[in-house]
DNA sequence: ACTATCACG
DNA sequence: ACGTACGTGATAGTC
């Protein structure tokens, strides 16, 4: 069989690349997105061809590319964008990692590149396949020369195939005589003039008549259209310059041999390496090379089921001054609740599948339960090696507190919870990142080595894939602790770390694992009585449409709306036209149908999501265990997911009404505390602003006063738009204010709002102040910081781009707030649950809703238990103002709050 | 897997 | 001129 040859136009594909693959970019904020879109398309064609022979052409200057559209639109050369610029060398470092042979020279172009190698392939007696985006390429195509163009098709890659018979079929003119065609209808975006007045129909037409441009030039009088005739006639030399300029030169010299060109091991170490830093996770499923985080070396692993070997295992790690565990268990907490009869800590153990334990010098241990090795027998062990004076971290204590009951996180290190403070925008902290981002090590994720597997069936199946997976996880999780520790203490984070994040740990664990108390029966009712009147609605939607549609779908209720009935719609989104509420509320006045929308739009949304949705994640005792989750926000909010508990219906009557479902097991009440504005305190507190201070000192409706000074009207003559006004700036100030946001918010026109923002900063200029200073500071550190050092990068504000800019301009101005509040409320749910414990009651905090805690309040403690809310809410953190807090109680969330 | 929508602070 | 308020998560529809 002939040796096969692939060529690769590196600007041309990376360009198509960059336009069909949305915005991605890595934690460091290096754009991704064509890097990721140009090895798709590699690996497709690779697979496709199973080249011997591979090469990527570059231009040795990036050419202005030329996207499609503004092709199209302008004919002119857009300037590469700085997006895509910057994975140039990004793109070159991945190609020369895989050990692909790149070619660029001086003076030549990649066409030339391609078009000559190409050709010397097919002499050498190869089959070519040259992939380019860049259809100037088909003068290239032959018989044993294939021009492949990728075409992104909502997301997925297609490719046409051109060997030269295709290019006669496609486009009526051979490879050669495409050439000419070319030089006829000319390519402004490649500078190459053309024939005035002819354009692709008439060169086809011209080139299908007379073959070439010798021939049309011969046959001139043959020429029908006058003004066409002329025109040729009068631009020999401009025709002949294009055809110059079109020809692609296939005899440059090129000093590259096809041994330099051979494919040799594409997935490397390097590679993989990259890829970790690139974040491409599904691209490195495709290594199947060892490669391990014991700096390349591979890690002896021990396992065992024997308790005399555990035992000694675990006095050696006691004795050492670092160790590492990790339990190993699937599910999440809701799981541990979901059978019908309340199960005992064995049952509940089950989804301990191993123990893995790491100390010394690669001292690597995994125990797998059995019968003469207890669950409960490793959990003894993991307390009292916890217990002991040695440091001792894992990854995601939370769950693993099943098995270690301790309540002291003094001496545990939870490299989860590290690597989310040290760089809380990323979207997971999978080890296997961890490994390459802190100690510069591959390893194998989970995927890679288990793919869908449960770890309790991979310990009975997959058991050696388990091991590695345990194993070197856990050595990461050793050696990363004194990495990531060192950091926390660089970046000023230790305190916020050990004071406030790993105790919280723990008080989460003991939310989730209590729950919170729902009546099904209720819900259920709820949920029909929600039923009857959708049916109703959506009756009367159909009639009114004169049709049977899908209400829930945008695109059939637009079609209907602005297409059938005529609306005047036509705003926003880009797939259509906008059916949001907003944009309803304008609409309703003009059809009946309208309002019945908007009321099935949220009856739908109060049955889907609350009364099923809630219903399918009742457990044992009736109640339902929300997971917390501490590491997935930018600013260092906690965040509540299957279900979500933090967005339970509030603001409109109908859907607050669920709150009744839930309420406080018997015996008990509901103590509900909520802060009173605190991300405006903090935000007096922050800014040191006097006149912010001082309306707080005045203990009044802070909305009125700020109405009253901004608007310059005595307190008691603000009116109700006036205070809502004021409501709606002090907000816009903790988004971080914009004129266009606030009238938005307002529905008013935008130089209003800028007249109420410059009010309002006139009347707090230090607020002003302080929100420069944020987006100075930001802007020169590169990170937000809050009150208790937490930090979130800001990287947007470094964008050339004025909308992304302007975004981390809000974000400067907002996360030190937020994340401030999110902080003092972090602090008052542990001296609450340590002031619980330590009172000996019987009280439990179960839910916290931002700035919101709800304790499950046993009778007779009512007045501890809100003493104690007061009291540690309070004085969580000191401000400039008072920390005031609103408490009530009640038999249901619905009345406590 | 992505988009639109809407629930909360 | 650019076109958005900050931070989340769940559901349904669409591809």
């Amino acid at each position: 069989m002939d040796k096969k040859l692939v060529l690769i136009d590196g600007h041309s594909i990376l360009n198509r690349a960059f336009y069909g693959v949305p915005d991605l970019s890595n934690a460091q904020g290096l754009h991704t997105n064509a890097v990721y879109g140009f090895l798709n398309i590699l690996f497709k064609i690779l697979e496709e061809e199973e080249p011997e022979y591979l090469a990527v052409a570059f231009d040795v200057h990036a050419p202005t590319f030329r996207h499609e559209i503004y092709r199209e639109y302008k004919g002119t050369r857009k300037p590469m964008p700085e997006e895509l610029q910057e994975q140039v060398p990004v793109l070159k470092e991945v190609l020369s990692a895989m050990g692909i042979c790149t070619v660029e020279k001086a003076g030549l172009e990649a066409d030339d590149i391609l078009g000559t190698l190409a050709k010397r392939g097919e002499r050498d007696g190869m089959e070519v396949a040259l992939v380019s985006g860049d259809r100037d390429l088909l003068q290239i195509a032959g018989e044993h020369v294939k021009i492949r163009i990728p075409k992104t098709k909502g997301g997925k890659t297609q490719i046409e195939d051109y060997y030269a018979a295709d290019v006669l079929a496609a486009y009526r003119v051979t490879p050669e005589q495409f050439v000419e065609l070319k030089a006829l209808m000319g390519d402004a975006s490649d500078n190459i003039p053309g024939v005035p007045k002819v354009g692709p129909k008439t060169a086809e037409e011209l080139m299908v008549q007379f073959g070439s441009l010798e021939n049309i030039y011969a046959h001139l009088d043959e020429i029908g259209k006058k003004s066409i005739r002329e025109s040729l006639a009068a631009n020999r030399e401009l025709a002949d310059l294009s055809k110059v300029l079109a020809r692609i030169n296939t005899e440059a010299t090129l000093p590259i041999t096809w041994e330099e060109m051979k494919k040799k091991e594409l997935f490397t170490p390097e590679a993989y390496a990259l890829f970790v830093h690139l974040e491409f996770k599904n691209l490195m499923a495709r290594f199947d090379e060892r490669v391990t985080s014991a700096g390349g070396q591979s890690l002896e692993i021990h396992t065992s089921s024997d308790p005399v070997e555990a035992e000694k295992a675990f006095q050696e790690a006691l004795a050492a001054k670092r160790a590492a565990f990790w339990v190993l268990e699937d599910g999440n907490v809701a799981s541990r609740f979901m059978g019908s009869d309340p199960c005992g800590m064995d049952e509940q153990m089950g989804n301990f599948a191993a123990l893995a334990l790491a100390y010394g010098k690669e001292q690597v241990w995994i125990f797998f339960p059995e019968k003469s090795l207890t669950r409960a027998f490793l959990a003894e062990k993991l307390e009292q090696l916890a217990a002991g004076s040695g440091k001792l971290a894992t990854f995601q204590i939370k769950p693993q507190y099943a098995y270690l009951k301790r309540e002291e996180t003094e001496g545990l290190f939870d490299v989860l919870i590290a690597a989310y403070l040290l760089n809380p925008l990323k979207n997971d902290y999978a080890l296997e990142d961890i490994a390459n981002e802190y100690l510069g090590a591959a390893i194998r994720s989970r995927s890679q080595l288990l793919a869908k597997i449960s770890l309790s069936d991979a310990a009975a199946e997959q058991r050696e894939a388990l091991c590695e997976y345990a194993g070197h996880g856990v050595y990461t999780i050793l050696t990363a602790a004194p990495v990531l520790e060192e950091k926390l203490r660089e970046q000023e984070m230790e305190e916020l770390f050990h004071k406030i994040e790993m105790p919280l740990t723990r008080v989460l664990y003991d939310m989730e694992t209590e729950g919170v108390k729902v009546r099904p029966e209720e819900l259920k009712a709820y949920g029909d009585a929600l039923v009857e009147r959708i049916e109703e609605l959506e009756n009367s939607i159909h009639e009114k449409a004169g049709e049977n549609f899908n209400i829930n779908s945008p695109k059939q209720l637009g079609e209907i709306l602005f297409g059938k009935l005529k609306l005047p719609g036509g705003k926003k989104t880009k797939t259509g036209y906008s059916t949001a509420a907003d944009v309803l509320e304008k609409l309703a006045p003009e059809h009946p149908i309208v309002l019945e929308i908007l009321e099935y739009r949220g009856l739908a949304k109060l049955k889907s999501t609350y009364a099923d949705g809630l219903a399918a994640y009742i457990g044992q005792e009736d109640r339902i265990h929300t997971t917390l989750n501490q590491t997935i926000t930018a600013t260092g909010r906690i965040s509540s997911t299957e279900p979500n508990l933090q967005n339970i219906p509030m603001r409109m009557e109908l859907g607050r009404l669920i709150r009744k479902v839930f309420v406080p097991r018997d015996g008990y009440v509901f103590t509900d505390a909520d802060y009173s504005q605190i991300e405006l305190r903090v935000l007096a507190h922050m800014s040191g602003d006097e006149q912010l201070i001082e309306a707080y000192r005045m203990d009044a409706d802070i909305h009125r006063i700020t109405a009253s000074k901004v608007f310059h009207t005595p307190f008691e003559e603000v009116t109700d738009l006036q205070r809502r006004n004021a409501k709606a700036v002090n907000f816009g100030i903790v988004y971080g204010i914009s004129s266009f946001g606030l009238s938005q918010d307002l529905s008013i026109s935008r130089k209003e709002a800028s007249v109420y923002i410059e009010e309002y900063f006139k009347t707090y200029p230090d607020v002003k102040n302080f929100l420069d200073r944020m987006v100075e500071d930001a802007k020169e550190k590169g990170y937000s910081v809050t009150m208790f050092g937490r930090r979130r990068p800001v990287p947007e504000l470094q964008s050339g781009n004025f909308m992304q800019r302007s975004f981390g301009e809000r974000v400067a101005m907002n996360a030190p707030i937020q994340g401030s509040a999110a902080d003092i409320i972090k602090i008052a749910m542990i001296r609450v649950w340590e002031r619980l414990k330590k009172e000996g009651l019987r009280s439990r905090l179960i839910l916290q809703i931002h700035d919101e805690l709800l304790v499950e309040t046993a009778r007779g403690e009512e007045e501890t238990v809100a003493r104690i809310l007061e009291e540690e809410m309070s004085a969580s953190a000191s401000l400039a103002v008072a920390l005031e807090i609103d408490l009530h109680t009640g038999n249901n969330w619905y009345e406590a709050k």
